[in-house]
DNA sequence: ATTGGAGCTTGATTTGAATCAACTGCCGAT
DNA sequence: ATCGGCAGTTGATTCAAATCAAGCTCCAAT
């Protein structure tokens, strides 16, 4: 569980943006002064830590990350073959990273939330291999790759934590081939609203209500998809009434449904 | 390089196996008797292992991987779900994984071949995200997750290996990824055949003429296409003098248009 | 020797998503 | 205030690959 210790979490989490329907940049207006708060006091540490670290080790890890000024919208954090240093955890807002394919197009390999740590692929190369941008103002904190391993060396969990870190991402990626292969537009268009709402509910948010960070475009690219054919669904999705969507604001109405769409037991009409 | 030193390696390689007209059970008639080979007798050692290993770390190393008897054609290496302990390196022969999709259908993941290691995606939840069967008559090294990991805080370049091994395996898939989302049929296709031929190649192999290892269902499958569809692009390729084709024997007669093939430079026909 | 089946090929037809095209709303720059 | 353009939607048409169907070859089991 996760204990909202922090009063500037708490802050941005209830009293949120009253400009926007649902919450965006967590932890932005009323404490952006305060981007460089330490593992012990973000309430993400449950997302992106080992739970297993002790207080002392944490400090160990605290002294190593670096805490970056906000990333406005289009901002990179790295490019695609650019040296490897470091691996990223998102502090708040929504990155993307893709690679450009042999033909020259983008290719989106993911979406990364508050919490969620990226530049993995980077390691074996000691290149990055895909870019990095934001999708929207974020905040990361930056994890020097030659640190952390060499701490982890000394601290079995933390060593444990990276190598569950990367087998993660290696079972989503395949989930997703399978997802490329098997299933259809409708499918993977649930899928991806599905996986949205589980990430917010697992940083304690609407898991029903929020605010898509990425363009239809960025969708269909992530999926495999044009973006006409995303709209499509996401008009067909509403006319039945499984979502309610006015641009990026989404609203899951029968989520149930969703999951009987993506899991191919139902399709919409 | 690779310098052959092993006796009943470099028999296995030069005689081979006078019935097949390509290499298919490395170092099986033979040397069977001989599986238990050490790492540092083993010709792929270059392949599997971090290089910069000194010999007495290889030695400690070598005390932790077991080396099991030769597996058959469609037997279990480790199904999905099962509690993960090891990890596995390809000794000889062709494995492949595969999970089962919400819809009950199998999705291959990746097809393993002699040096490389699988299994990698069950770090992360301590279970296996899915299974591992051989295609053919092989043999394996078993790797002890949590042995290699307490090894691993002591010999940083063992840990740095399975960084990149985790690493490589992400940046593999995503590559796939957008391999599925973009290309055409017959791209895939093109840049299967050539990745086989790279990964012969890396083992002193063919580069050109080669059996392969999977059927085209097994390849369909992999490739998010149809039996029919492989087949047919099979049929095409061998046409317009690419490849030549029987059955599993492939002979790949132009390499270079392959390769434009598999970067959308050049479309057959 | 015959049967049966798995693996593969080829052809005809269908179809889901891409492509092409047109239009709207909206925001930011001039 | 107007222009330009990006993001999104919707419709008409096309197309690549799936599906359906019918063969074949090879091997293993009876």
């Amino acid at each position: 569980m996760l204990t909202t210790s922090n009063v500037c979490a708490t802050a941005a989490e209830g009293a949120a943006d009253i400009s926007t329907k649902s919450p965006k940049d967590e932890c932005s207006k009323q404490c952006h002064h305060d981007y460089k708060i330490s593992c012990s006091g973000c309430r993400l540490s449950s997302i992106c830590l080992p739970i297993a670290l002790q207080a002392a080790d944490i400090a160990k890890l605290d002294a190593i990350i670096q805490r970056g000024r906000p990333l406005q919208k289009g901002d990179y954090i790295y490019r695609e073959g650019d040296t490897f240093s470091s691996v990223y955890a998102v502090r708040s807002g929504t990155l993307k990273a893709f690679s450009v394919t042999d033909s020259g197009e983008e290719q989106i390999t993911g979406f990364y939330l508050p919490g969620e740590v990226f530049g993995l692929d980077g390691v074996s190369k000691n290149k990055h291999a895909s870019s990095a941008v934001a999708l929207e103002t974020a905040a990361i904190c930056e994890i020097p790759f030659d640190r952390v391993s060499e701490l982890s060396a000394r601290l079995p969990s933390l060593q444990r934590h990276f190598f569950q870190l990367m087998s993660q991402e290696i079972a989503q990626d395949q989930k997703m081939l399978a997802m490329l292969s098997k299933n259809t537009a409708e499918q993977r268009v649930a899928a991806l609203l599905l996986s949205i709402s589980a990430r917010n509910a697992r940083r304690a948010l609407s898991a029903t209500a929020f605010r898509l960070p990425m363009s239809r475009t960025d969708i269909g690219n992530y999926l495999g998809l044009t973006v006409e054919t995303v709209s499509r669904i996401f008009s067909r999705l509403q006319k039945i009434g499984y979502i309610s969507s006015d641009n990026r604001e989404v609203t899951l109405t029968n989520p149930e449904a969703l999951r009987d769409i993506a899991n191919g037991v139902q399709a919409a009409d």
